[in-house]
DNA sequence: GGGTCACCAGTTTTT
DNA sequence: CTGGTGACCC
């Protein structure tokens, strides 16, 4: 039992409602995390049936997080049958059961952006030769974002003003053909392919709205509508849903969100209860003022403010800096003093920035000064080379009709298959109508293809299929794959492609950690396939533990991270760097989107990360593309309320407090001005 | 099939 | 100024 006194009443009145729909309107460090987990325990505890309780989450992290704190609170066992997935998750398992009736078949290879992107540069290819990856870049993009908002392919209609939507236009029938024959499906399709299985399959969804009678969302204001209407399909009837967000924290429109979902669920949901947690437990009172002053400006919001029983805490301040790697060093600065003078620890220091090519300097500046520090984000981590070319192997040997992957590694390791016999393959697959697999067991029939090429192609086709029986047996999947990769002689190759001998010892490692993966999933799943192991690598969600954001957060190092990878995560003090008009807001958002808006919940956001110090900083100038810049500070600094930000001007002489405060007081009436239209 | 050179573009990210 | 890509040559 877990007592509920422990909760302000709002998050009580939260974790107590039952039926209908819930609207939680959590602002930023106020608990949220807590009330969901606190009220599926307490409807477990008030004896509804764990397997009647449905969580949803964006983020694998986010899911496991969440089960791994009811799990601490009321142990395993009395939450057996309880699922907390991210949607993707929650899909695929819906679609390993259903998609027979979509027309694909149960072991559907899931394609990632790489895997896109080699598709459709292969469509484009088949129109005009002159196609770049650029090209393949814009048509992918312009069919997800069509994706994401439920447009099928026959619906997708595109706009003279575009040209890239005409070709669109054009590519993604070809391209949802092309799936369909690969029997595989896309990230946005498991989506889609959810909402349209209930849509054609009353029965099924009749079977999923009883099976999750109680329903909570997490961080919905970054849904997008083919989630909205998944939730739309799945609560209709009992309508016993209760979503949790924060529209000022609303930052990923770019792929997709739709703020309009949270603003809009009470007139989507009638009899909706509405709750706000305004109390935030991580900030300081000035903090929290800041972050107030800004977002209240912003036009479609719903009126919240934070407010913390704690006191003001330290002042919030603003350095202006001479270029960027003034910046850094007064960054650097400033974390040696506050180690000095309190007991500061290198992990509790986070550096925030809007775009990645701001990390650079700070890279340099903590290499210089032996300052440990972690840099979260790239891809690196979902693009690694060697982990695709190993699960694309294990993709065709479960589904050799998967042609991307199929053509990926048709030549990897080298056997001598070239280009040349590749396109000849293709083209021959294409005009007489025969899938790659079937082709390719009998090469010669497409002519032109010399004997060696030949004796390659029987090669790879003698693995594909002796592991094919070979995984299809109940022997231990992770001794076949071991098997399978030595056979290969993967790590010879990468020896003889990397000539860095670290790097290369560095992603046979990678290699090495598909096989711990698999190891794992053997151990959790009573029924385990190889199917079902490739699906759960495709969603990311395969390590137990290793490598992940929370390891690198836990090295006690300084943290560099975008605003936007920021979201959810907390440090005692946070810089925000390059508060500068065309960083942030950024320049496209100025002068393309128009949606200031968006930034600023960005600049919120980075300022609600901050539990005890908040340092903004912005140079007067910047190197960009090799140029040099003249900034201006961002328009956001001008939205704090004056007296709550102390402004630190290297130009000034040193001055007193009352000097300062006249001096920050000019400036901002100067930065008013200038941005007063 | 691999290496070199010129050219181009340069938010944000998860699944 | 960078990093990534495509064309071209050996």
């Amino acid at each position: 039992m877990f007592d509920l006194n422990s909760l302000n009443p709002q998050q009580r009145a939260a974790v107590i409602h039952k039926d209908g729909p819930l609207l939680l309107l959590a602002g930023a460090g106020s608990g949220k995390t807590r009330v969901i987990t606190c009220r599926i325990v307490h409807m477990i505890e008030q004896g509804i049936a764990p397997s009647n309780i449905l969580a949803v989450t964006f983020t694998n992290k986010a899911a496991k997080e969440m089960r791994e704190r009811v799990h601490e609170m009321i142990g395993q066992k009395n939450s057996k049958g309880m699922v907390v997935a991210t949607f993707h998750s929650l899909c695929v398992q819906i679609l390993k059961s259903h998609i027979d009736r979509l027309g694909f078949k149960k072991n559907f290879s899931i394609y990632g952006t790489s895997d896109q992107q080699r598709l459709i540069r292969d469509l484009l290819r088949e129109l005009s030769s002159d196609s770049s990856s650029k090209d393949a870049d814009q048509v992918l993009w312009r069919i997800s974002a069509a994706k994401n908002q439920c447009l099928l392919p026959e619906q997708y209609k595109g706009d003279e003003r575009d040209p890239f939507s005409l070709v669109t236009a054009h590519i993604y029938p070809r391209y949802q053909q092309s799936l369909k024959a690969f029997n595989a499906v896309d990230f946005d399709d498991l989506l889609l392919f959810g909402v349209r299985l209930f849509d054609e399959n009353p029965d099924l969804l009749d079977h999923y709205r009883k099976r999750f009678r109680y329903q909570m969302v997490d961080e919905y204001q970054d849904t997008n509508p083919v989630q909205y209407r998944l939730l739309q399909q799945l609560a209709g009837g009992h309508k016993n849903l209760c979503v949790v967000g924060d529209d000022d924290q609303s930052i990923y429109a770019f792929r997709g969100a739709d703020v309009s979902n949270i603003l809009d669920f009470e007139k989507d949901f009638p009899g909706t209860k509405t709750i706000k947690l305004e109390q935030n437990y991580r900030s300081s009172g000035n903090i929290l003022a800041c972050a107030n002053g800004i977002i209240k400006l912003n036009k479609k919001r719903r009126e919240k403010a934070l407010w913390t029983s704690d006191g003001n805490g330290a002042d919030v301040e603003y350095i202006l800096c001479e270029d960027s790697e003034d910046e850094a060093r007064k960054v650097m600065e400033r974390i040696h003093t506050e180690m000095a003078r309190s007991n500061y620890q290198y992990g509790d220091f986070a550096i925030l920035y809007r775009t990645n090519s701001q990390s650079r300097s700070y890279e340099e500046q903590l290499n210089y000064e032996e300052i440990p520090f972690v840099l979260i984000g790239g891809q690196q981590f979902f693009e690694r080379k060697e982990v695709k070319d190993v699960i694309a192997y294990l993709k065709v040997i479960d589904n050799p009709t998967d042609e991307v992957s199929l053509l990926r590694i048709l030549n990897y390791p080298k056997r001598g298959i070239g280009e040349t016999s590749i396109d000849r393959i293709i083209r021959h697959s294409a005009e007489h109508n025969i899938s790659l697999w079937k082709l390719l067991h009998h090469p010669e029939q497409v002519g032109e293809i010399n004997e060696r090429t030949c004796a390659g192609i029987y090669e790879f086709v003698d693995i594909i299929r002796r592991y094919r029986t070979q995984f299809s047996k109940s022997l231990p999947m992770d001794e076949t794959l071991t098997q399978l990769m030595k056979e290969l002689k993967l790590s010879e190759e990468i020896y003889r492609q990397e000539k860095d001998p670290q790097v290369a010892k560095r992603r046979i490692e990678n290699q090495d950690e598909i096989l711990n993966s698999m190891a794992y999933y053997l151990e959790q799943y009573d029924s385990p396939s190889l199917s079902g192991f490739i699906q759960r690598v495709s969603l990311n969600d395969d390590r137990p533990d290793k490598n992940d954001k929370e390891d690198k957060l836990e090295s006690n190092s300084v943290t560099l991270m975008s605003l936007h990878s920021s979201k959810g995560l907390e440090f005692p003090v946070i810089f925000l760097v390059g508060m500068e008009e065309g960083f942030l807001p950024h320049k496209k958002s100025i002068y393309e989107t128009f949606d200031i808006d968006e930034e600023r919940r960005l600049c919120y956001v980075g300022i609600t990360r901050a539990r005890q110090q908040l340092v903004l900083l912005g140079a007067r100038r910047r190197r960009k593309y090799g140029k040099i810049e003249q900034r201006e500070p961002s328009r956001f600094l001008s939205e704090i309320p004056a007296d709550r930000l102390v402004v630190y001007d290297k130009q000034l002489p040193e001055s007193t407090p009352e000097q300062q405060e006249q001096s920050a007081s000019n400036f901002f009436s100067n930065m008013s001005q200038m941005f007063n239209d």
